[in-house]
DNA sequence: CTACAAATGTGATTCCAATCACATTATTCA
DNA sequence: TGAATAATGTGATTGGAATCACATTTGTAG
């Protein structure tokens, strides 16, 4: 019979399983990382649930550790402007780190999702204590700003490309290989693509569909969407 | 006979006229100031002349010390896709603080326009030695974060909104009291206005006729606004 | 101050995508 | 599995903005 090994409950374990995932904190040694520990606190909320609310003030920075999640501006028509996906090794909240801000967003979850959370305090410390951070938090910021940039171009295109792109965003994060092809999950269906895209949901299903004669997808239920020449997607 | 003050030409005095013009660097001291100095090379580039084009590899970081310059993207219709107004105080180029990135946009000068630049490898040293410095630069993001956030839900509403949030932007940062309102100097002529905000030149002639119409706005030649009403366009 | 070039104004037309209104299909959950 | 509910598909119509074409005005350089 096999030996039943304890779980260990001390801090530093508990959060081994959040801090490697964050590449923020992927440059920190044993000693740093144990730090941090001290620092972080975990929460899980459920699907549909709000992790920050647009307008809200905002006392903590988040990281995700696994679940994915929304985050959108209520735009002037009432409906939801998407700004962005989050998953696993994203974070937020970093517009507050010195300036009271409030939150320029509300970040609902789309699955059960896992969260590690740490003060704004806390943070601007560790920033001035490991200087690593700040850089890694820096390159963070900066991919965001490449995205934004590249969002805002799109949005000045008509609503194919802004479709062909979205399907290749989707393929790099959420898809599997399948002999035809790459199937995608999608994280959001016909409305949060256009609400994603700054359309409407009638344009995304016939945009879909075009594609979908032109031999280019396959969609597969209302989840999935198999790429079968995701060099069409390009132009 | 006033006496005649000879001018200081060492690397300090040099540079006291660009640094306490970058906020990044406002709560240096003396000390730190010195070091940064020795780091900091000037340039100086004429109307029209570009200070970076995209693709490009890139190799400082640059800060403006004074006249100002547009940063775009080429988009899919050949058209410009202006996605920043850079003017004194403004830096670009963070992006590549640590991978080996290439320009996402041209920056091309819109009047005669000083800089200041560092080398990207010295501002990393910088970071490490001076985390105030990440502090500032992180809160910088932030705000180009804010403002790309801002256009991106702007984008997805009709060209009215987008028109009157552009010309209160304007109205903010080119702009001098006036008897009747405020007297703003575009920065960009109509094609410009309308590559910013992605509609077309035709367009923006007939919406800003409009708010002339509408008593809203007075256009003073090619290049100035008078706006009369300024609480119209926030609507 | 004039002439030339550049920028702007404006009508007519076209087109893409939004909206409205339902039929149809997927998904969920008891 | 089989309703019940949610999501998607699709035609008809409308509307906002792009495009084309050219007149007019403004700015500029000599």
């Amino acid at each position: 019979m096999i030996k039943k090994i304890l779980p260990c409950n001390c801090i530093e374990c508990e959060h081994n399983y959040c801090t490697p995932r964050v590449p923020i904190f992927s440059t920190l040694n044993q000693e740093q990382l144990s730090v941090l520990a001290r620092l972080i606190k975990h929460k899980t909320y459920e699907k549909g649930q709000h992790i920050l609310v647009e307008g809200q003030q905002m006392e903590n920075l988040v990281f995700i550790n696994k679940g994915s999640s929304k985050a959108f501006k209520n735009s002037y028509q009432g409906r939801e402007q998407i700004l962005y996906i989050f998953s696993e090794g994203d974070f937020f909240g970093e517009a507050n780190l010195l300036s009271q801000q409030i939150a320029p967003y509300t970040v609902s979850a789309m699955t059960q999702i896992e969260i590690c959370v740490i003060n704004k305090k806390d943070f601007h410390q560790l920033l001035l204590d490991f200087p690593d951070i700040g850089i890694r938090v820096i390159e963070g910021l900066s991919h965001k700003i490449d995205k934004l940039e590249l969002t805002v171009r799109s949005l000045t295109s008509n609503v194919e490309s802004r479709l062909n792109e979205v399907l290749l965003e989707f393929s790099r994060k959420y898809s599997e290989v399948h002999p035809k092809g790459l199937m995608v999950n999608l994280p959001l269906n016909r409305e949060g693509i256009a609400n994603y895209i700054g359309a409407s949901r009638e344009t995304i299903c016939r945009k879909m569909k075009i594609l979908e004669n032109e031999g280019v997808i396959e969609l597969i239920g209302n989840k999935k969407v198999l790429i079968l020449n995701p060099h069409a997607l390009e132009s």
